[in-house]
This record gives structure tokens, sequence and C-alpha cells, in this order.
DNA sequence: AGCACGCCGACT
DNA sequence: GTCGGCGTGCTC
């Protein structure tokens, strides 16, 4: 009998690059440790929590190596079986050691040497007796088509994954918080978690949920959250006490040990991949959990990725679809064209729009100009000798930013003052070219001194909250013409915006990545969505977007003003698979950086000859368009392959062989990478 | 990744 | 004379 025997060895993961795991003596007093819960070991000359992935009794660390457990999280539940295969699947797509993905992902403070905060924060939940009365309020009716899809979605059985494709403002919000309502009413535990692209969005959503159901406990999890709120947050999902889980892309990680309905909104939002650490996606890891735990997941968009539409199209997932607009009579934006070769720009402003614009203010209405280009102007050069402000450190621009009175790298954070006069030449009359929200706005204060402009960026909400009250401000009335980049571009539903304004979308329309394009009509479509959300008014004042171009009879716009993505992406999965590209072919990106280019090129060369590879493509190592950031070089090794299991095959055993590579340049992978 | 140890350059 | 640069070695 196995119990006769005290197991004396955990095994454990740990947040380190070094890919195995590590063992430690455990004294044996106490209940047994179990794999999922949490320890306190010493790790080189610091002390670290790891999770328990094995109690054994037997290692083959050599005795003087093994040190012993410090402690044991045991005031904690393990974190349960599903969870870690969650955390061991991602570790193993995505190429990282299970301890940096999991780790990573809990609280602070359970990580912590001290207990405090842990203890404290169980105590307060344990105090505060949480209502879970599952019975919704004030339920809005629905229309058939939004009733239809919330039954099929929350009445699904088992795995069943599904595209809620409906145009911006057809109310996709209320069918998840139906389906949502009819699983909690279903399943006196059931949790569901719902996934949105931005901490922006966050509050909106919140307010809207814990009104919706008032007795229901609603977590939120996002990295604007203090240490001590993440964790009490994180706590209610991993005890089941939260039924709601609000959360970006990190709460694909959360514990919730009751999880029965998942719903990802915005699914094609680029901020679902993690582009940094361990470049997950947040999207496809919901995929997976779902089909893992069986239950239904639900991804919405008005503009589908190409990967969910393909699998809407091959009947993989099941797609539902919203016609139309939720709010009675409000009809879709009509959107135009304006030729700038025909209609020329002054202060980057047609004559069409301007008038527009001015048609707005006379009658009370908002307008909104979208520019995704932030500072005043992206260069400043000299005619008299040709010199353009570069970063020393990057290759890029530096940014005019003339309220700040400075010039900025947007990619190194690099500042300066502006020069006064040419540092080649000595000519004083430095041209700043291009334009961007800071010099639109100028240009509009000129136009319409009367006017109330309100500029919402980066730089414009920098600090904490800014953000929040500038929108209010908006939604209030108190602005006449907002100017935004893509920040205004998505979610806020602004009731008296009936006019909005895109200036310079053309560079997207021959860029070299091949994702865009994509990207841009989703963009489009999605700030067009702003406008009109309210009812039309008496008079018929349609809402109207303007889109200044160089290129009008390009079809991506064609496209747009139709309102029709079904054609536009059935053209780009056509033109994706006579190309070979995803979602017809899997990638890995190699990326290595160092202080000379050519040390990061010599190690992807070598990586590129390094492993045999039948069925893989592995391209030529190129330095990266922008190859220096910060005065580091970059360069890039693409890998290619038509079978996902012979590329995650392959780079199970490439991995390996790069780890034992000396090389003085710093390197990392992406599986999917999204911007090659 | 951290963190320590270790051996050569410009400063209180 | 020391503070500190980053090379290299290790983590149960």
């Amino acid at each position: 009998m196995k119990s006769f025997v005290t197991p004396r060895i955990l095994r454990l993961a740990l947040d380190t690059p070094l890919d195995r795991y590590f063992d430690y003596r455990w004294n044996g007093e106490g209940e047994q440790p179990q794999p999922g819960q949490l320890a306190l070991v010493p790790f080189g000359q610091r002390k670290v929590v790891g999770l328990i992935v094995d109690v054994d009794d037997a290692t083959d660390v050599p005795a003087d190596k093994l040190k012993e457990v410090i402690a044991v999280r045991s005031q904690l539940a393990p974190l349960s079986p599903e969870w870690l295969a969650l955390c061991a699947f991602a570790a193993d797509y995505y190429q990282r050691p299970l301890g940096e993905v999991a780790v990573p992902g809990l609280p602070k403070n359970l990580r912590a040497e001290k207990t405090t905060s842990l203890d404290r924060a169980l105590k307060k939940i344990r105090q505060a007796e949480r209502g879970n009365d599952a019975a919704p309020h004030a339920m809005p009716a629905l229309n058939d088509a939004q009733r239809a899809a919330a039954d099929a979605i929350a009445g699904a059985h088992g795995f069943a994954p599904t595209l809620l494709y409906g145009v911006t403002g057809s109310g996709k919000t209320e069918v998840y918080l139906h389906a949502a309502a009819q699983i909690l009413a279903q399943d006196g535990q059931g949790q569901v978690l719902i996934l949105i692209p931005e901490i922006n969005l966050t509050p909106q959503l919140e307010s809207n949920v814990r009104a919706r159901f008032p007795g229901v406990t609603v977590a939120t999890l996002h990295s604007g959250l203090a240490e001590g709120e993440r964790m009490a947050n994180w706590l209610l999902g991993h005890l089941g006490q939260a039924r709601i889980v609000l959360g970006t892309r990190l709460a694909i990680l959360a514990s919730l040990p009751h999880l029965k309905l998942l719903i990802v909104d915005e699914e094609h939002d680029p901020s679902y991949k993690q582009q940094e650490g361990l470049r997950y996606s947040a999207r496809d890891l919901a995929v997976w959990r779902a089909r893992q735990l069986g239950i239904p997941i639900a991804l919405g968009s008005a503009t589908p990725s190409l990967e969910t539409w393909h699998h809407a199209q091959s009947g993989r997932y099941r797609k539902l679809e919203l016609r139309e607009r939720a709010v009675r009579d409000a009809v879709l934006p009509r959107v135009r064209l304006i030729d700038m070769e025909r209609d020329k720009p002054a202060e980057g402003l047609t004559s069409t729009l301007v008038s527009a614009l001015k048609l707005r203010l006379e009658r009370g209405e908002q307008s909104l100009l979208f520019l995704n280009r932030r500072g005043y102007a992206p260069v400043l050069a000299c005619d008299a000798c040709g010199w353009i402000g570069n970063c020393p450190r990057c290759t890029a621009f530096m940014v005019l930013h003339k309220p700040e009175h400075r010039m900025r790298c947007h990619h190194c954070s690099l500042e300066q003052r502006i020069p006064k006069y040419c540092p080649t030449c000595g000519n004083i009359d430095l041209q700043p070219l291009g334009r961007g929200t800071q010099r639109v706005e100028e240009g509009l204060q000129r136009l319409f001194p009367q006017a109330r402009l309100l500029r919402i960026d980066a730089d414009s909400t920098r600090l904490k909250g800014s953000a929040q009250a500038a929108f209010e401000a908006v939604h209030r009335g108190d602005v006449d013409i907002l100017i935004g980049t893509q920040m205004v571009a998505k979610g806020h539903d602004f009731r008296n915006l009936t006019l909005v304004g895109v200036l310079n979308p053309d560079t997207a329309l021959f860029s070299h990545d091949y994702r865009a394009s994509e990207r841009l009509f989703a963009q489009l479509m999605q700030v067009a969505g702003r406008a009109g959300r309210a009812a039309q008014k008496e008079g018929g004042n349609a809402s109207e977007v303007l889109i200044q171009t160089r290129y009008p009879q390009h079809p991506l716009y064609g496209a747009v003003m139709a309102h029709d993505y079904d054609r536009f992406a059935g053209g780009l999965l056509e033109e994706r698979a006579q190309a070979g590209l995803p979602p017809f072919l899997y990638q890995a990106l190699l990326r290595a950086e160092a202080r000379e280019l050519q040390t990061a090129l010599d190690f992807l060369q070598q990586a590129a000859e390094c492993v045999a590879h039948p069925g893989i493509t592995i391209n030529d190592p190129i330095p990266m368009t922008m190859t220096r950031v910060a005065n580091v070089d970059r360069a890039q090794l693409l890998v290619e392959s038509a079978s996902r299991p012979a590329l995650q095959a392959f780079l199970k055993v490439w991995l390996a062989a790069l780890r034992e590579t000396k090389t003085r340049a710093k390197w990392s992978l992406e599986v999917d990478p999204v911007d090659i």
C-alpha cells in the first residue's frame, strides 16, 4: 500500500527559463502536500514560490544538492488539475517551461515570502457573506436574432465554439449577458468568464454587469488593479465565489474551478496577443480551455479574425449572425470616401470634411476625427540641407510633441529639446512634416475657434483616470469635436455623435505586413461604429463616416462602404490560400538581438542550420524593419509549416538545440507571430 | 532570468 | 587605494 510510504520529495515548477523541475525534501509534518499547491523554497540565493507538480518518494538529485521546502501554502485550496493542464498546454505550445507560464500569472502577493496578505485576503472573503442569487434584474428584451443566439450559446452541450458575428451596435453584449444568465440559472455554482480587449472598457462593462446581476459576485482581472485588489479578485474566482469574471487577456489563466461558459468579446482584437514574455494568444487559449472542459465558448466580433472566420466557414465553429442594429430605427452609418486628389486638404482636412464638421456644430451634434498618429508631426526636417530628426538610438524619427516642447522617440522614449536650428547647416527654418493628433487639434482651433475640442490619445491620457474623465466629458456633451487615435475606436457608445472623419488610413493599404489590411478593415468598421448608435433622429440625420483617401478605388474601401465583411474576408482568405499564408500555414518566429547586428544574424544563421527539418521551411535570417531600438540591433528568422503538429515537433527539438548554443545574442521564440 | 564571484579601469 | 564594469557559472 502506497500510504505506508511517507512521500518526501516535492517536485516544483519554478519561474525560471530553465526547462526542468526542481526537487525538494519535505520534512513530513502536517498534512501531505499535493500537486497544485504552492510552496516556498530556497532557490540559489533567494526564496521563491513554486508550483507543486508531483509528490514522490525518490529523486535522482544527489542528496548534497537537495534542499528543504520552507513552507507549503496549505491555507490555499490546490489549483485544479484542469488549471494545471491549461498551463501545461500553454507551456508546451509556446515552448516555455511550465513554471514560467503558471507562476507569473498568479497574484504577486501569493508568491510573496510572507503570507500575511494572503491570510488577510482569505479572512476578509470568509467574513463577507456574498450573495449568489443568480436571478438577473431588468434584463432588456432581446430581438429574435439576439434571443436565438443567447439560447444557442448557453443551451449548447459540451464543447461548442460559436462565432457571434454582428455589426457594432447589434447588441452582442446583451447576448453575452443573457447567455451568462442562463448558465448561472442552470448551474448553482457555474462560473462565466468574459474576456474583453482593453482595461478602458472594463468599468463600462463592469457597471453594466453589476447592475444586471445585483445578487451575484462579479470579479474583475486586469493589469490596472492594485496588488491587493488583484489578489482579492483572483481568490474570488479560485474559491468559486465569483460567478462572473470580467477581464483582459491575462484573465484567461485565472483559476475558475466551476467554469461553464467562456466569452471572448471583439475576438479579432490584437490586444489578446501578449507581445512580450510569454507571447500567448488569450483567444486561442480560451478555445483550448473550453474544449478541455467541454463547455461552450462564444467569440464575438463584427470583423472576425481570418482564423476564426475560416473555422466558421469550414464548419468547425458554428456561426450565429446578428444582422440588425439592436436599437430600434438605428441604421448603419453611411460611409463616403473623399478623394484627396480632387479635394486637396488644408490643415489635413478636405473641404468636404470641414463642411460636414461645420454642419454638426450648427446642429449641436458631436464629431470624431480618427487619426492613428499621436504627437504633432512624425518628422522634423530641414529643407535647406535635407537633415531629418532621427533618434540617435533607434531606426526611427523623433516625433515632434509641440505642447510638451519636446522631441520624443516613440520606440525608446528618448526625449530631446526641439532644435532651434538645423544641427548640420544652421538653418533656423525647420519644417514639421506630416501631422499627428496635436497638429490636427491646432488646425481645428483655427478653423472653429468657438468649438469645444478634446484630444484623446496616449499623451493626453497619461495620468491615471484621465482617460475615463475624458470619455465622460464626451458622454456629457461637453465636447463638440473629439480627435483621437485608436484609443477612441473601441467600445464607447457616444449617443450624440453623428460624424466620424478618418484622416489618413492609406499607409496600411500597401504595408509589407500582410495582416495590415485585415487590421485596417477592422479598425475602420469599429470607428465607424462609434457613429449613429442612437436612434436616427427626426428629419433623417443619418450618421455619416467620411474617409479621406488618395485611393478611393481600392477594394478595401469598397467593402467598408458596403459594410461587407463577408466579401472582404472571402477575398482575403482566397489570397492567403493562394499565397500560402496563415491560416493555411503555421509559423514561428525566432528573434535575436545584440549590440552588433552581425552577432544576431550569425546566431540565426547557425540556428537555421543546426537541426534537420523535413516538412519545415526555414527562411533566411533578416534584420527587422526597424533594425535598431534603444541601441540594440534586431533580426529574425521565420519558420513555417503546413502542419501544426510537424511545426510543434520541430520546435521542441530545435529549442533544445538552441539552448545549447553559445551566443552573445539575446533570443526568443514566438509561436503564431502576429506582426512579422 | 537572477545572483554571485572574479578580474581589470577611472575616481572619491 | 576602492567602486564598478560585464564575462561566466549555477540554480533541486
